[in-house]
DNA sequence: CGGAAAATTGATAATTGTCAATCGTCGTGG
DNA sequence: CCACGACGATTGACAATTATCAATTTTCCG
């Protein structure tokens, strides 16, 4: 997995492994973090998938993004204070624990791994950004269609396929969640793309069949992306 | 407008002026920068109401944020290269121009700076975690009680209007855009604000005049920040 | 094998979008 | 000062998309 992640010097590792708590490893299903909450720690993601979430008092959720190896969860937490959504592990995970309150410490004295957490906000970022293009723009079917490719191709960035292809862990209450439809609908538009052929509906998740149909039909580039860091 | 915002130390003081290569000022409709684009500049909002938003091919437009006085503007590009968003000016506009290259010296010899960098970022992120909860999940008169309110508050806090209240420059169109709905039901769901007295419509923009019950309306609790940098 | 959770479906209801005008306001040129 | 245009706001009618309801199937697990 580790080769698509930049190198680390020396004095970082023994920075890390200081900085380092301990590893977790979750159920899936397992709250990690939690709206309104004030945690001590902030984590890595080692492996498996998760999400992050914000809900409405009355029960209305929205999937905001999924989280992949290498991707940091509690950032926003540590920086300002209390967790403004909730943090959901999809599958298994293991994740790297650190101290919150040692962040300020990679500031003053590992300014590249501080440029490389800010890297990583700013990705985060950017994959927000199309998600809102998504929600807010896009049909039903394009969504979907957008939303599995994404899936897909961070997936396989991370090597979270077994093979060259591989299965997207999550039910269409998800898919529902994250494409701001509700379940029905959402079932009737993935069975759209599966007569197409597009993708399948495997075991417990979704599998991608015609990569470069699906981004045709959610109008998408792909995702680019070159060296990235690792914390 | 500055008590908002943390006080400098003097070597950030001179720093931040060498960093900087100057002042911008830009008409209402200025586009600052392009999707696709690669600046070499980065900026701060000093004065003015503005807009990032991203397109599909087919001309569908969705705004993801709007940026006041203290928001970075070119970040995510000057971190990542190429930008994935355009940013508007929504009223004149008065910037401070930054060298992108030299982001780096930051990190590596001004932390306090990074770190607000980075607090900045995440911010960011944290409002569009909210505008993604919006469209995703609240309806069309909830999301534009919200809309309206969350512009309010982000704007009496950087001082943006002249008395206690003040008018939000944007047209129904850029409201449609924003929450993703069409022109049509954009004015038909504000109409039914204003005639329950929530806002008007004034001169060139809207009024809030029940921030209470916007709030409500819109199932939101506020926007709540403390002590913000600004870079 | 029994249950529970997740996926499907068909029917019907709301919400939101599209079309096609019309109305207003404001700045410009005559 | 007034007519002309342009852009933005408004409206009403009608169409399409998406939600809700209420069952049924399937699939998964103990």
């Amino acid at each position: 997995m580790l080769d698509h992640f930049r190198p680390f010097t020396q004095p970082e590792l023994d920075f890390v492994s200081t900085f380092k708590m301990g590893e977790l490893a979750v159920e899936a299903g397992t709250t990690i973090l939690a709206e309104g909450t004030r945690s001590a720690h902030l984590y890595t993601v080692l492996d498996g998938w998760g999400f992050r979430y914000k809900m409405l008092e009355d029960g209305r959720r929205q999937i905001l993004n999924f989280m992949m190896p290498g991707d940091l969860v509690g950032l926003q937490g540590s920086l300002m204070g209390e967790m403004q959504h909730s943090v959901e592990a999809l599958s298994p995970m293991a994740l790297c624990v650190f101290e919150r309150a040692r962040l300020h410490e990679i500031f003053t004295n590992y300014s590249d791994l501080a440029y490389d957490l800010t890297w990583i906000a700013s990705r985060e970022e950017r994959m927000l950004d199309e998600n809102l293009l998504s929600i807010g723009r896009r049909t039903a079917l394009e969504r979907a269609a957008y939303l599995l490719v994404f899936l897909f191709q961070r997936a396989r960035a991370v090597k979270l396929f077994a093979g060259p292809s591989g299965i997207i862990p999550i039910t269409q209450q998800h898919v529902a969640d994250t494409l701001g439809l509700s379940i029905v609908h959402t079932n009737k538009t993935l069975r759209k793309l599966a007569q197409r052929g597009l993708v399948r509906w495997a075991d417990r998740g979704y599998e991608v069949l015609d990569e470069q149909a699906l981004m045709e039909v959610g109008h998408w580039d792909g995702y680019k992306e070159k060296r990235r860091p690792f914390i």
